[in-house]
DNA sequence: TAGATTGTTAATCGATTAACAATC
DNA sequence: TAGATTGTTAATCGATTAACAATC
């Protein structure tokens, strides 16, 4: 079995806005957050410039991301809040609920599994699955913990899609291998490891370490510099 | 006071690998981490090839990388891998540690304190700060929380200069001109909330509910292709 | 020497920016 | 109409890829 490291994907997909670029992609969340920020606010009408300066992009990068969804704003007049942020939403297929399993209930899962954010956001938590023993049978965030051989069953049950793994780095190729045979397509990963999966799933990678390390990298930059 | 998102600081900066692409350093911890994988399985040597395939990026792009911090290799050979490590280890400054000042010890600040990744890869934890008064005075991975109004003394006697903000959105922009002020230089934030800082100062932020959304933009894309 | 592998060049590709015509 | 703001175009910029000469 020949397994990229993902990318590819790139089906035809005729129609509106077929072909979104990763780095539109990529920031339409934060589009999204703006503008429910602007709803709660009490604000109907908003315009490329307000946007753009809540996320901290530039108007004409923001106009250019939104026109790959299709032409949702009024030339002269702006965005009309609910309906853009209702298309945005719909872009991003949020517009039924994605069903999540997250596996490894450690510190990091634990803090995850309550964290407002996620069914707060189009997503539902459905299963929590971990391989420690003391953990398994307890209650997290209103759901039971599974142990780590019924992982294949609870996705087929729980009809997951996305899996959010926060395992030790040690298993974590194994756990995401038996995830996508088991039909998860989109992995978000917490583990420092890199994940080899086959060229429908999608993985997005979050490690804190190397998060830390890109910073030191630009303060050493500017230590530097300011020595010189 | 004119703030940017961040960007620009373009300091000329002579001499060796001088400016590395930002799309580089964003992969050099991944490099990091592969180097020393090989060496704990007792590599003395290794190619372009074989680090490739551990972190999952095609072997020109792995070698043109390299080349921005220096001539490390040998052609006909490969790459030491101890010697590279050092190399890789010194351009992201973490030659002397980083200190590091946490800010918001809920669940996932919690979860951050105790991770792994940090101590052990060239960051120590300085100092915890939180609002809460339950959780000002407790010990967590050993260390006592301190109230936030000592955010800025904190900072000043442990000298942290960069921080992971794990703060509700609502007070994270307050906490971080907070933080910048006391002179921190990077910030790793948590916080669904865009960051507005000085050109100074560098902004990595993570956002759980974001890159699930991504997630599920790509099965949405999916889905509607394979119903087509 | 022959085989292997780097470092670098040139070509391609994708993303960002700026400007402005279209249009309310 | 005059003023405002989008959607789109063209130019610029940066990142990736492929190929290969240099060199062990």
């Amino acid at each position: 079995m020949r397994w990229g490291v993902d990318v590819d994907g790139r089906r035809a997909g005729s129609g509106r806005g077929a072909q979104v670029p990763p780095a539109t992609v990529a920031r339409l969340p934060r589009y999204l957050r703006a503008l429910e920020a602007v709803a709660a606010e009490g604000g109907v009408l908003t315009s490329s410039d307000e946007l753009a300066a809540r996320v901290g992009v530039t108007p004409a990068q923001l106009r250019k991301d939104l026109s790959f969804l299709g032409s949702y704003g009024v030339r002269g007049v702006g965005y009309d809040v609910a309906h853009l942020r209702e298309q945005v939403r719909a872009a991003l297929g949020l517009a039924d609920e994605r069903r999540v399993v997250l596996v490894g209930v450690g510190n990091l899962g634990h803090a995850l599994a309550n964290y407002a954010g996620i069914p707060e956001r189009g997503f539902a938590l459905v299963a929590l699955v971990d391989a420690d023993p003391r953990v398994v049978g307890t209650t997290v965030a209103g759901l039971v913990v599974q142990p780590a051989d019924r992982l294949a069953d609870v996705v087929a049950e729980t009809g997951a899609t996305i899996a959010v793994l926060t395992t030790p780095a040690s298993v974590a190729q194994d756990v995401c291998d038996r995830l996508v045979a088991a039909g998860v397509v989109g992995v978000l990963t917490f583990a420092p490891a890199a994940l080899r999966v086959p060229p429908h799933v999608d993985v997005r990678a979050v490690d804190v370490a190397s998060e830390l390390q890109i910073l030191a990298f630009h303060e050493a930059r500017r230590a530097a510099a300011g020595e010189a």
